[in-house]
DNA sequence: GTCTATAACGAGATAGAC
DNA sequence: GTCTATCTCGTTATAGAC
């Protein structure tokens, strides 16, 4: 069975943004990507500002899922959150940029609708992750010195930006390294880092 | 005295990339800013790879100036690092990103002198970082878990992210927050964080 | 739902007068 | 060193046929 077209045209359009970022994309590099018209395009999503808050929306949805499954899995608070820095690490490895940290980057230019789209995405990660570090605290998995916010705030500042310098290098292992020293200065033991 | 041309150009470029990316200004910003017109640009900087370049060598060199300074101050390890921190805190005090992350986000879209210009950024700021950390180790105040290049790495990367993820939020003391307690990860006394 | 055709605009860049 | 004028191309977006 065929993907339909909107889920194609998501598709290309979500790796364009992750790699060369929202204002350095078109609809006609969707167009030629995919072998149809420009107007088509137009017709499922009438404006860019649409097309963009429909990815940020199925990517966050997308992204939901997967902290789900790692609740769903049920391991320690160490192992969710090695297991959060590995959706990172996937994207990284496919060359791309997390989309919501690369419209961080455009913040500026991006339409309204879009600009809250984004900030969502960073709240919901935050409130996973301060849950994660709650679990932690309880089961004596994780020592923290500040909130559980301030800690989480972190975690995602800090992944974002060992994706972001990772890959003008195209060293995934930069990444990796950089995951592993800021989870393990959460852990209860094995400090210091 | 009067700043001069290129001066003013670079000045009023600068802040645009910083505020909006490299693919999201133009010519005709920069000429609207400063009262003159598009074709008075192109004399000083035919082509806007010449402008990026120069953007980022007169960028590095005046970090690579700080960074100098912070040396001459003479302070321990914890000093220098916490005035390097600084260094990008009153960068996002002024609404911009750093000029090197936000080009590392626009990283696949830039001509190769400005990637190289960029990776070059990177690398003088982790060789700094390398000798402080080693300095931190030597006097006692540092104590690292991993090599003094990964722990570099890591000091990049999580600035730079704590940058890219405050900005959309304009929240200054969530950048200081994360800077915070990432310095505090490897200072000798006060873990865990 | 996809197409052709085109509008309306802004981009980077150049020629040549002053 | 700055200007006017212009070129060429790419951009988002729309109208209307099929």
């Amino acid at each position: 069975m065929d993907r339909d077209t909107v889920t194609e045209i998501l598709d290309t359009a979500e790796r364009l943004v992750q790699v060369r970022g929202f204002n350095a994309f078109s609809y006609a590099d969707i167009a030629a990507t995919l072998g149809i018209t420009k107007a088509s395009l137009h017709y499922h999503f009438p404006s860019k500002a649409d097309l963009g808050r429909a990815l940020i929306e199925r990517y966050s949805g997308r992204f939901g899922d997967a902290l789900a499954e790692i609740d769903a899995a049920g391991g320690d608070a160490n192992a969710k959150l090695a297991a959060y820095a590995e959706i990172y690490a996937d994207v990284l490895r496919d060359h791309r940029m997390c989309l919501c940290g690369m419209l961080a980057a455009d913040y500026d230019t991006l339409p309204d609708p879009m600009r809250a789209a984004v900030v969502s995405f960073f709240d919901r990660n935050e409130a996973w992750l301060v849950a994660v570090l709650a679990q932690g605290e309880r089961e004596g998995s994780l020592r923290l010195q500040g909130s559980e916010r301030d800690a989480a705030q972190a975690i995602v500042s800090g992944l974002e930006g060992a994706m972001l310098i990772a890959r003008p290098y195209e060293d995934v292992s930069r990444f990796e390294s950089a995951a592993t020293r800021l989870l393990r200065s959460f852990a209860a033991q094995s400090n210091p880092v």
